[in-house]
DNA sequence: GTATATGCAAAGCATTTGCATTAAA
DNA sequence: TTTAATGCAAATGCTTTGCATATAC
């Protein structure tokens, strides 16, 4: 990846290699403050604001997919290869993928696209993660975290 | 609605109905600043906060619904009856509804929803609309606006 | 009369931007 | 050497909050 993005005249300097570094490690979608704090244990000296030019930058590559929650920061998902969706705990946060059987039908007909040029689609399922669960109704659960 | 809340012990004042009022009145999906701009012409004095306080109530209570397009402010609809999604412009901020066939049968399976409770589910579509088209390519439209 | 909503202004949070400095190519 | 990226701090945009005053019930 950094080889492609080097290829496409992107300057390759250690903040950007750091931050690629992080999202790809990582399975989960990070904030850019969460990309911040691990970019930071790598290089001392990087600035929030690198950190974002470098997040946009990404997105604007197709790089990475920002995804939206609706309360709280912007989430940046390294995974942008296979189409997928996202489940979102609207108590603590947790995001993680997951690819519904059947979205790929979601297609609007021509007339549905009410003369719109369609270019993507953003799903979130939005619920309580098992552990939000549990904390909620801690008779129901065999082990209630939180 | 206003009789509904007023039932659930909401106190109706002159503010809470002039909300209510510019959200019943509009088909489009305003933004609270849109929304407190059409309420001061009806209540020169409402404030602000009074209309995002007002607005989140109203969320609150399953009247309204909130849309998040990712950038830019949030987005009240109205329209809590019919399920339904969104089509939204990512040039001009564009929003409106749109009912894609089979998307009822966007559903999780069991395994599938990774010990999630799913409440909901928002599925935005996001492109350009119309007029943005034309102003992107105005060799390609009849009507070139904007 | 009492509890609750209001307006105002200030605070909050996530994100962007201007600009002098630094580093990649 | 030249051009672009960095760090910092300030600015931005949206939304929430604290508190004294006003108002619905």
């Amino acid at each position: 990846m950094l080889q492609r993005l080097r290829d496409r005249g992107w300057r390759l300097t250690a903040q950007r290699r750091v931050v690629a570094e992080v999202l790809a490690g990582e399975h989960v979608h990070l904030t850019a403050d969460a990309v911040y704090s691990r970019a930071q244990l790598l290089l001392p000296e990087i600035s929030l604001a690198t950190v974002y030019n470098t997040l946009n930058e990404l997105v604007d590559m197709g790089e990475v997919r920002e995804i939206a929650t609706g309360d709280g920061p912007r989430r940046y998902d390294p995974n942008t290869g296979a189409m997928h969706h996202h489940l979102y705990c609207i108590d603590c946060g947790a995001l993680r993928d997951v690819n519904p059987t059947g979205a790929d039908r979601l297609l609007l007909s021509p007339a549905e696209q009410h003369g719109f040029q369609v270019l993507g689609v953003d799903i979130v399922f939005r619920g309580l993660c098992p552990d939000c669960r549990a904390a909620a109704a801690p008779h129901l659960a065999a082990t209630a975290s939180r």
